[in-house]
RNA sequence: GCGUCUGUAGUUCAACUGGAUAGAACGACGGACUUCGGAUCCGUAGGUUAGGGGUUCGAUUCCUCUCAGGCGUGCCA
């Protein structure tokens, strides 16, 4: 049998669709009696045929005697449920086998910039950090896996006045703590240790009077600077422990020079007007609730005009698609960035922000604060070296982005079988293990023909190659959650078969090796695509 | 007040974006191979899907109102 696509939901619908000629609505049924894809068709029929639904669908299933990829059509009640035949789903595993971890493989090739993190360099990633880092690189790995030209970009905002305080903080810090100078605390400033470990740094890696009060206000410069070289290596290196790499990195300071350009570019379609000495955008005609300030009386552009150059910038360089992760404190942002676009002469649809909402964390069941001013953070390089890369990258993923999140430190430092990522490689494990106890080899596996399996085991099967189809559905609805809950099905359905039903040496014996190879391959990938390497032993 | 996200089992979260009897994990309780890895499996208990109204063959999902919570509501970044 051909297959055409790796997508067998696609498949199946098609053949309805050519059948009945009209859209058909494929759907996965919640108990496995019903089949392996169901179709409520008859429902909506009904009234136009002024039938009952079970009538319908017996006539409907009539229609489907005899079709190869089916071992069985039934109608129930009004849904027609289908049962998929041996021989398609063979096809499909033959497929997924000789693919590897390129199951699922798109050709989509769209152009797309995706942007996350962009933390402010004046400080290490913390927890809240990690989410939008993590959703972020999933999804871009989702994307890519659909063959998405898809490009990872950080926007570091080296300019303004956070970059300034953290000049004058590891001044102070350094005054204080390494030269012993009396300094009146400033008004504004970050706090924690790492601004004293790096004020130490300074002190040896710059120069030895960088704290002193000659030329204050250079040192304080100096500081800003070499300052967020440093952090931004940090930040890179906290990003790298957990896999997560970036293509490009913008920096907003070297954008400023092109203000001028997005100005003109603004005022061309109208979207500047002056008043009181100031610059504003008409963000109010894109459905934004006022009018916005992009340039001050003193004539410095607010932190909305960066966001404008940066966005024309983006633009300008032609993707198909940008989508922005942003934190959910950022939300107000949108409108106006959307607005700005437009005024640009482009299309805002282009744009699709996505927000993570705010970590809150306990510990020991008591609300843990954080503030990065009052330097009291839970760093994620800490939690990533107490937990490990794997435990934090898919307890992130497993959550939708849009609720807020609370979870208690101690729990996520739990290692024992609460773990998600030890249930999953285990499976992997075992069935590693499995392979290496049969006298079969591998390629003999692959070439025989899954036979004579029963109703669970085909419904193991099904769900292992359903995993093209559980990316494509994660990644269209921005929803890496899809991919771990599916990951933890699939284990557990092959932990249930592995414990009732002996592999090495029975009659069956290549074709439940075959079936476990296929499990394999898709636990294998889906992990792959959340940057973590499945286990062969544990 | 306005904008926005959320409200589902004791807890943390799902539910194929409108489909059949709302599912997992943790926690609790009770069980399972002298055999392929017991980090596993099987079972029990636990629900007015925050509440009311509406749309339709059908609603956790869409609309509307109410209630509760997070975030935002700088010419900070």
């Amino acid at each position: 049998m051909k297959c055409q696509s790796s997508l067998m939901k696609n498949s199946i619908k098609q053949i309805l669709e050519d059948r009945f000629n009209r859209e058909i609505v494929l759907e996965r049924p919640r108990s496995k009696e019903f089949g392996h894809f169901a179709t409520p068709v008859a429902f909506s029929m009904a009234k136009e045929l002024r039938k009952s639904p079970m009538v319908i669908a017996e006539d409907l299933a009539k229609e489907l005697d005899g079709v190869p990829q089916f071992a069985k059509v039934e109608p129930v009640k009004g849904y027609i449920n289908l049962h998929l035949s041996e021989e398609f789903l063979n096809s499909h595993a033959d497929e997924a086998l000789l693919s590897e971890d390129n199951f699922g493989r798109g050709d989509k090739n769209e152009r797309v910039l995706l942007e996350f993190v962009s933390a402010n360099p004046t400080g290490p990633l913390h927890i809240g950090h990690a989410r939008g880092a993590i959703y972020g690189d999933t999804l871009l790995r989702l994307g890519r896996h659909l063959g998405y030209k898809i490009d990872a970009e950080y926007y570091i905002n080296d300019a303004g006045r956070q970059i300034d305080l953290l000049g004058l903080s590891l001044y102070y810090a350094g005054s204080v703590h390494i030269v012993g100078r009396y300094m009146a605390e400033p008004e504004e400033y970050y706090r924690g240790d790492y601004i004293i470990d790096l004020a130490k740094e300074a002190h040896s890696e710059l120069s030895d009077d960088i704290f002193s009060e000659k030329d204050r206000e250079d040192n304080i410069s100096k500081l800003s600077s070499w300052g967020k070289e440093m952090m931004m290596e940090e930040i890179k290196s906290n990003l790298f422990k957990v896999g997560i790499e970036f293509d490009l990195f913008v920096s907003e300071k070297s954008l400023y020079t092109k203000w001028n350009d997005s100005l003109k570019e603004l005022k061309k379609l109208g979207g500047i007007f002056e008043q009181d000495d100031k610059l504003w955008l008409k963000s109010t005609e894109h459905g934004d609730e006022k009018d916005r300030v992009v340039v001050r009386e003193n004539g410095v552009p607010t932190y909305l005009a960066g966001d404008i150059i940066y966005h024309h910038n983006k633009f300008e360089r032609d993707y198909d698609k940008y989508i922005n992760i942003w934190g959910a404190d950022h939300h107000g942002y949108i409108k106006r960035v959307e607005s700005a676009i437009e005024f640009l002469g482009y299309s805002s649809q282009r744009l699709e922000v996505l927000l993570t909402q705010m970590v809150s964390l306990l510990k020991n069941g008591q609300p843990y604060k954080m503030s990065k001013r009052a330097g009291n953070f839970i760093l994620m390089r800490d939690v990533v070296e107490e937990v490990g890369s794997d435990a934090i990258r898919f307890t992130f993923a497993s959550k939708r982005p849009d609720i807020s999140l609370e979870f208690d430190l101690s729990d996520l430092t739990k290692e024992d079988s609460s773990n998600p990522i030890y249930y999953i490689n285990y499976a992997h494990a075992r069935i590693h293990s499995l392979l290496s106890k049969s006298s079969f080899s591998q390629s003999e596996i692959m070439q025989s023909r899954i036979a004579d399996i029963d109703l669970e085991q085909k419904e193991l099967l099904f769900n292992a190659l359903r995993l093209p189809e559980v990316i494509e559905e994660a990644f269209n609805h921005r929803e890496t959650q899809k991919l771990t809950e599916y990951l933890h099905s699939l284990a557990s359905s092959y932990h249930s078969f592995y414990n009732n039903t002996p592999v090495v040496g029975v009659e069956n014996e290549k074709s439940l090796l075959k079936l476990s190879l296929v499990v394999a391959n898709s636990i294998k990938t889906a992990l792959k695509i959340m940057g973590i390497e499945a286990k062969n032993r544990m």
